[in-house]
DNA sequence: GTCTATATAGGGATAGAC
DNA sequence: GTCTATCCCTATATAGAC
């Protein structure tokens, strides 16, 4: 085999390589984002990728590796959306506003995110550990100044920064966390339920301003 | 065997066998709110109730069974806790004084049963079907009304009940049902986290108060 | 009703050919 | 890297004695 060949074929055996593996977290996924970690098969997570069980194994040696591969990545893009969307360079009102804006709409395109973290976490609380670990805490604490100065500037009322983080995330991951009970409990259809979310994204943030807004 | 006797042995098995099905309800409960349906095992229950694996399928058939009974169990008891808070005779925003007090509290004492409910819908939405059947939604109505009639009247500010409802509901479940990561987020010891969810119940009802009162 | 022992299946994981 | 075949353990469920 000449060079050239070799190459390539080192080429092609690369880019197979992370295709798989690709098709495998895509598939795992999916799988596990629904089922969770006890409920989904790899036989499952296998069909859903188009291979063999065996490959699973091949690239990821045991269920509970592949699991974390797959929570890991799906939290650690969570949580850093809240820092992104929070770290933008506004006066603390119109930050709310484009927090809420922005997030609804990463819930409403990742809607099983919520439930799985909240799941998986339920049972096994160390999983959130590895979340945070590098990633400094850089934005939450310019967010916690940011509403200090605000109360001090009489802009908004007096209150716990922690509560209306808090506040602030509930009020957006709460109704796409508990889609299913929702659309029941209110009755909504499947295109109801997205207007009712859609709707959201003006609605939250006009109802924290108003909590807090010193008028 | 004379009748007395007769009668004597039957009570007890009768207790007996109350006790002994209570027994492995509220063992099925524990094992099975923190785990799930896939992650606990039937012989873990037997333990934790203290009696052999053979006796949970001689009460309740199978494991699928055995969850159904827990989870239809913590579901209604929830959901009718809702209707029951909202039901007392008072006017709006004392209502939801009321409503977010109570239900915090009830939060607190059961605070694996959010996450544990939010799971198992995720992962099986049907389950929720079941819990709403015979139960009116009168509670639900009267409290819409409550809010149309608050609105024209002027006392609050106009508002979709159902958005509101809903922010009411997520406000309280929310940072329970999310604990752990609330905890790691807010970087809170246990005893922390308790004061914090405790606090909310003054903070909660203010915040909702004030987003939607006319002042 | 309660136990011990066991049947049976399902699923994670590996061996080995290609 | 990818497949087939298979190992082997675990977990639900049942049989049957007491």
């Amino acid at each position: 085999m000449d060079e050239i060949t070799n190459i390539k074929e080192n080429f092609k055996a690369e880019v197979s390589h992370h295709s798989t593996e690709k098709d495998i977290l895509e598939a795992a996924k999916r799988v596990f984002q629904i089922k969770g970690m006890y409920g989904a098969r790899m036989q499952e997570i296998a069909d859903e990728a188009g291979i063999n069980k065996a490959m699973l194994h091949y690239y990821f040696r045991s269920k509970d590796k592949l699991f974390d591969a797959v929570f890991q990545d799906a939290a650690r893009n969570f949580f850093s959306k809240i820092r992104e969307y929070l770290n933008v360079d506004k006066p603390l009102l119109e930050k709310i506003e484009y927090f809420v804006e922005n997030y609804v709409e990463l819930l409403l395109q990742n809607s099983y995110i919520p439930a799985f973290i909240i799941s998986e976490v339920h049972q096994n609380p160390d999983r959130i550990k590895n979340v945070f670990m590098e990633s400094g805490v850089s934005a939450e604490m310019q967010f916690i100044s940011d509403i200090n100065t605000a109360v001090s500037l009489g802009i908004i009322h007096p209150v716990d920064p922690k509560q209306l983080i808090i506040n602030i995330i509930g009020l957006c991951v709460f109704p796409v966390a508990a889609k299913p009970i929702i659309k029941t409990i209110l009755s909504l259809k499947e295109e109801e339920y997205l207007e009712f979310i859609e709707t959201r994204k003006k609605e939250v943030s006009k109802f924290i301003i108003n909590a807090i807004k010193v008028h």
